[in-house]
DNA sequence: CATGAATGAGTATTCATTCAT
DNA sequence: CATGAATGAATACTCATTCAT
């Protein structure tokens, strides 16, 4: 007869968010963004369409929750605890995590590609994208590159980093047939045992 | 004024074809795919809403032309008229004039990345795909690679093109930061000078 | 601690009452009936959407409730204790306190005009208006002017509480600009010293 | 076969727009403005609702079309073609005037009051207010009093206007019981036959 | 051949109201 | 008594497509 608690009621809500989040973000990896309505992500999420925006405003802040979360993912994956600078044993293990992660996490990756191909995303992307990418992950290869004496690190960091969103784009769009397992150990192969 | 022949009327129809292409790619590129309206392509060109009609019988048809005719210009970019073997020199011209192709046509590959990434047109694009660059260049380069003793040719050519694929990527979505001009002399100094 | 008697119950249950009514009225005066939700009507009391519907059974019967007591307000300002005709000296003090009670309920006024502008409240308006206005006050005022010699007393009356109706009318909707004072010296002037 | 001509387009154009305004204006002042569906127009109109929005952007701007084409109305009504200066003659017919056009047009009129207590046109009308009915208007009236020896002239002319609205407001809410034409008479006794 | 007015199915969004706790 | 999550009907708005001229 009495109301929940607080703390009932933010775990619901919490529990919700999370439902919807995964949910929208697996539609839209599947389907495209504008391809997606909200009435499939509330059916496939077993609610209704309003309850959605008991908990987003809008598609699009549906849209920006997801990215952010995604951001918050994408940083977990990298640099975890240490001081940004990688031994030979650290990119290897870099590496591996990489593709480990990308394998288990294809829609997030789709979804990622797609949002850098969506123009209207494309502000949203800029901001992240400096903010993270650049910093953290850009540096860190850049320095590994520099004290291993590659003739060019900075190049060979932007040359390294498009590489890989290759190899990830053929793979997320081509699972079946891309050699995702030999492309790594070529790649470790390349970086790390010159 | 005497009345048009046949081939005139064949003339203007033609170019009017090329014109609405050209104008709906532009503006597929630059705002997405669904986020542009028939209103607009026919704004931008020139000519009325119905008008398209006329000349294709849905937005539907009209992404697929454009696809087509995309499939034909790429086809038209490699191995244009030798037999499929390339030597070292071919290697780095060919090379130069994908980046050269890539730079004067970055409408044309935003297009064709934003349609990789769409799912309703995956399977175009899976068509195409297999058809067009498994063929034609994918062999080719394999040959490339077994004829200039690569360890494993096969994985090597899915690199070079993931790795393509991804510098492309790379330019085409942020054309003042990436440095192609210098991507292109690393990627010829490592392919074509070993 | 001990339970609370009925009457305390009672008692909270009306003050209950009071503060949404009250906070229903202003948000309505400010915003518009329509604009204004259970929501927010909610969240200013301080309570619970659901609250609300403990007291009234929808937002239609909110309304009702606060034209019903808006009446009873209404009623409470003229003719409290007397005998329904009125002297000289009743008629600038019933200016007086019209006015006076006008400044002090400027919301509630507000309120009164959208509700007769407002065509779903027209037939409750109605059934009020000819319940009270027509009888108490109208008849009032008649004999006023009917006692005071004025040319045709009837026709007097709608001119007067026309007048006073436009004048509210303007002093709510422009308060900074309309001179209420002055306005209220000139129609005593002309009503009661002539 | 030859498609119609600019001129047809125009003229279509602009029968359509009025059609559309016209028909809201009647909608708009017969159920309020937020009870009044685009769905509800269109029907009314004969035409669909996609069409409605052909002419106008939005729902709010179709109002505010409607508000701009009413001040245009509105301001026909008064000193069409003199110097701004009101005899005692052209009082009278000014008076006969407005209220010639308040019995034509009252759910011209009822819009106009639906607004003035409407929160959120409330800028809107305060521009209009200003530009039209202060300058014009309001300046003429006060000259004629100042003119016609009264007392307080700006004082009379708030009194004035005031009077009017409210008399235009209790007929156009009440217009089979109030005694419009003998109001008439008794203003322009008072006003013009002192 | 060409035009743009017109349609209507589809989508995002709002909000009164219900109900499990 | 009280809460706020959940529902779904209602509504504004978009846009591919048709068609009279």
């Amino acid at each position: 007869m009495s109301p929940r608690t607080k703390e009932q009621y933010a775990k619901i809500r919490e529990d919700r968010r999370e439902l919807i989040l995964g949910t929208a973000l697996e539609l839209f990896a599947k389907q495209g963004i504008s391809h997606t309505t909200i009435q499939q992500i509330a059916k496939k999420a077993g609610i209704s369409k309003g309850l959605i925006y008991n908990y987003f405003t809008s598609k699009e802040e549906l849209l920006e929750e997801i990215i952010k979360a995604s951001v918050k993912h994408l940083y977990a994956f990298f640099d975890p605890d240490h001081d940004g600078i990688l031994t030979t044993e650290e990119m290897v293990y870099f590496i591996e995590q990489q593709v480990r992660m990308l394998m288990l996490n294809i829609d997030f990756w789709k979804f990622l590609f797609m949002l850098l191909v969506q123009p209207s995303a494309q502000e949203l992307i800029r901001r992240f994208q400096s903010e993270i990418l650049s910093s953290g992950m850009w540096r860190m290869i850049a320095t590994y590159f520099r004290t291993h004496n590659f003739k060019d690190p900075e190049l060979e960091t932007w040359f390294f980093l498009a590489m890989l969103d290759g190899i990830y784009m053929n793979y997320v769009f081509n699972p079946e047939k891309f050699p995702i397992d030999r492309m790594k150990e070529l790649i470790i192969q390349r970086y790390c045992k010159p």
